[in-house]
DNA sequence: ACATAACCGGACCGTCGCAGTCCTGATTAG
DNA sequence: CTAATCAGGACTGCGACGGTCCGGTTATGT
């Protein structure tokens, strides 16, 4: 499938909320505009500030703010800052695994273009162009009314 | 991380021994070619047969063989038969997954570019590329010996 | 015709990473 | 000093993945 973390997703909403205008926003108050749970948000807030995409304030009337301009964050460094560096075979490079057994491992560093070949395609993408993509009306979502649990169906 | 599944690097592995001249090759042989268990050889046999880019004999002295060449296998199509279609987020355009909250989807169609630009890169990259890289000693893996349980460092 | 070899299509289960929550500090405004 | 906010973990439930196995089918060869 080759998915990414729907951590990673938030990320992205995350960023692009934190681009709307204002100078500081609160974890609580992303949450509320989203439409995320604020734990969630949270946590996502503070793998960014970890990645060296947002800056944070602390204490009392603190938050967090864009490190960068939207146009300047490819979308390969949120995923790298959510989801670790991109290394799709086990041992790429970055070999901080195991992998002692080189002499009968089969994929010897075959994977490496492939690596590099996606790494260039998502550092090609800045969070600019998927803000471009559409921001439908959900920033008017109710940050105190409970959601409607929406259990709807369970599949 | 953005990792593949295991299995489909062993499909690379595979499909490249596919390519070693014989015309036919059963599922253990290739096993014992590749140093890997069988019945994980023959999954993969089965999940590249359905996805068309192997051809399969039944019957006794039966056997796999490469459906194209090498030249012509993009790992993007390795990758499609062995995780299922490319889709980073949940839900790119091959929505068959749920999301009937469309209105408070905040990423609604977002990673699409993304996806797609992913989807090009693998696409660029053919089976032969990765060929190239490099086919170390292992072909003469011992087979039935047991291959020292190397528990060797729990890191 | 029979036995054999190999593929086919599942079911099955243990493991592990992910999603989400929560709690205890550290820091700063007022 | 108190309140608000971020920091950095620990913790748990769940679902996907890795790996194995089994009965069934097809074809070869004697
Ligand atoms: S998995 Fe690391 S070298 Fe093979
Ligand atoms: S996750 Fe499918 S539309 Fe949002």
């Amino acid at each position: 499938m080759l998915r990414l973390s729907k951590l990673t997703d938030y990320a992205v909403v995350v960023l692009v909320r934190l681009d709307a205008g204002l100078e500081l926003q609160t974890s609580p108050g992303i949450a509320a505009a989203i439409g995320v749970p604020e734990p969630t948000v949270a946590k996502v807030l503070k793998s960014l500030s970890a990645g060296g995409l947002v800056t944070s304030l602390r204490g009392a009337r603190g938050g967090y703010r864009l490190a960068r301009a939207l146009e300047d964050i490819p979308v390969g460094e949120v995923i790298a800052a959510m989801d670790g560096p991109i290394a799709l075979a086990a041992c790429v490079d970055g070999s901080a695994t195991e992998c002692e057994s080189l002499a009968l491992c089969p994929v010897r560093g075959r994977w490496d273009p492939v690596n590099d070949a996606i790494q260039r395609a998502l550092s090609a993408i800045s969070l600019a162009d998927m803000r471009e993509a559409a921001i439908p009306a959900v920033f008017r979502v109710p940050h105190t009314a409970e959601l409607g649990r929406s259990d709807a169906s369970r599949q």
